[in-house]
RNA sequence: GGGCCGCUAACUCAAUGGCAGAGUAGGCGCCUUUUAAGCGCAAAGUUCUGGGUUCGAGCCCCAGGCGGCCCA
């Protein structure tokens, strides 16, 4: 940073085209030679080559970067030119050429200053590598690293890609309350706030599921959200305390529906991001073409930790595989959950996928709805993908009397010290009087998502701002 | 919450317990077709913070801060 007068800036700067533009309309200009068409460009100057009587820049827009080409004999403030700094933003008018080495050009008449970059945007090689610096200030990030404006541009479109494809498919998109009076539709710690007029406890939502289904109850047959949630938990490179979830319900479907729509919309953001379904993930081949294995929890656990187990097996045994497995056992625990932490820790690590885990324990899935043939399970599924979980969906529970049941049981849980478990919402049951038809409803973890069809190893590198400690204690 | 690792100039990184350095950026000078341009000169430090050990600490010890990875 350096100390100095601050120049006059002008308000505005006619630009004339992106520097993606420039390239687009003058694919093959040869060598040493001019198009006769002017343009004013405008972005930051992130490289300079003086060299006499003559520098290269380098300017860089949000659409790609253009070399300019200035001279003493023919650019405006030659020598001011020269003296700026990098990462100035300028606005540069002048001729398209090629020069003598073919590379594409502005050939700067004039230029003005738009704004001083009073900092360095560090090493105009290595960028910025460390993560603190790249997540705090990622203004400078965005610049210094390539990659992380590439990753950012690609999750914009893969959201709007997204939006696209639902709404293909009839699905209208609706924005539903962020502050609850009650944390429902997942289990996951809240965070808690207050409401002054109110004076009362409010919490930010932990999933958007109960006000989407009470709409489908409205008669929004089809209809998605895509929106920030909330869990008070810890940190890690899977997860971030506010995320984007995309949740989406269809009424007269059922999970199997949901296996379609989640294994289509995947295939089509890769096919559209990537041009391709099969990708390499963390050094690993992942194959997203559909149909993606079908394969049931109990089926899974039998492959990869070696024992067959159902909810007919003792609870007895189940404990005694548990131990042995070092899955820590609570007293209060039913035969289902027993047989999800055997998967948490057997299976599930071992998966990569893409595979939809199917039907559930009863006892873990408050919210959905009774499988149609095994007694204790219900129709779930989550999709593993790349080693993680992308999804989780249902055949959504509709029936108010059993929907009140699981409730209870839920609230009986928290009462036990269960922090995550739900409590009963009373407006949620009403709406359910009323009648939900059959529905089928997903969650997708955009982050995930993103981090997937971008390649990154850490969510932090798909949030722009991820949650982090203020500096400075 | 626990374990391990990191924090040195604006950035990227060096430095057996013995004078804190290089490249880049920024400053000054040279250079008329460069591609991380090149050459020369000068400047640039709370070595994350606070204690301790030592004749002497960037380095060793203790506590704390922030970050990363792994585990819970």
């Amino acid at each position: 940073m350096t100390e100095r007068p601050r120049p006059a800036v002008p308000y505005r700067f006619e630009r004339t085209a992106s520097t993606a533009e420039v390239r687009a309309a003058h694919p093959e200009v040869p060598p040493g030679t001019g198009t006769g068409e002017v343009v004013s460009v405008a972005g930051r100057l992130m490289l300079r080559r003086e060299q006499g009587r003559i520098a290269f820049g380098e300017l860089r827009d949000s659409s790609g970067r253009v070399q300019l080409f200035a001279g003493a004999a023919w650019t405006e403030d030659f020598a001011g030119f020269v003296d700026l700094d990098l990462g100035d933003w300028i606005g540069a008018t002048g001729e398209v050429v090629a020069t003598r080495t073919g590379e594409l050009s502005v050939k700067v008449d004039r230029w003005v200053l738009l704004a001083e970059a009073r900092r360095s945007f560090g090493d105009k090689w290595h960028g910025i590598s460390d993560p603190d610096h790249r997540y705090r200030q990622r203004y400078a990030d965005l610049w210094a690293n390539e990659g992380s404006r590439d990753t950012f541009l690609a999750r914009s479109r893969m959201v709007s890609l997204t939006r696209r494809f639902m709404e293909g498919r009839g699905f209208v998109e609706v924005e539903t309350p962020v502050l609850h009076t009650l944390a429902g539709g997942a289990s996951a710690k809240p965070f808690v706030t207050h409401h002054n007029a109110l004076d009362m406890e409010m919490y930010l939502r932990i999933a958007l599921e109960l006000h989407l289904k009470r709409l489908v109850v409205g008669g929004i047959e089809s209809v998605f959200e895509i929106g920030r949630v909330f869990r008070n938990e810890g940190l890690s490179p899977r997860h971030n305390p506010e995320f984007t979830m995309l949740e989406a319900y269809q009424a007269y479907a059922d999970y199997h529906d949901m296996m379609e729509l989640v294994e289509q919309l995947v295939a089509h953001l890769a096919r559209e991001m990537l041009g391709t379904t099969t990708l390499t993930y963390a050094g690993r081949p992942l194959d997203l073409t559909p149909p993606w294995r079908r394969a049931t929890m109990f089926e899974l656990i039998a492959e990869h930790a070696g024992v067959e187990v159902d909810l007919g097996t003792p609870p007895a045994e189940l404990a005694r595989l548990a131990a042995g497995f070092d899955v820590p056992v609570e007293e209060h625990w039913g035969p289902g959950k027993l047989i999800v932490e055997i998967y948490e820790k057997t299976t599930e690590p071992a998966l990569w996928g893409p595979v939809l885990v199917m039907d559930y324990p009863k006892e873990v899935s408050p919210l959905a709805r009774d499988h149609r043939r095994s007694p204790g399970l219900v129709e779930r599924f989550e999709a593993i993908v790349a080693g993680r979980e992308l999804c989780n969906a249902f055949s959504e529970l509709g029936d108010p009397d059993e929907q009140r049941r699981t409730f209870e049981d839920q609230a009986r849980a928290k009462a036990a010290g269960d922090e995550e478990a739900m409590v009963v919402d009373e407006d949620y049951l009403r709406a359910l009087d009323y009648g939900l038809p059959p529905t089928g409803g997903v969650g997708i973890g955009i982050d995930r998502l993103a981090m997937l069809l971008t390649g990154a190893e850490t969510i932090r590198d798909v949030i722009l701002f991820p949650t982090l400690r203020p500096e400075q204690g």
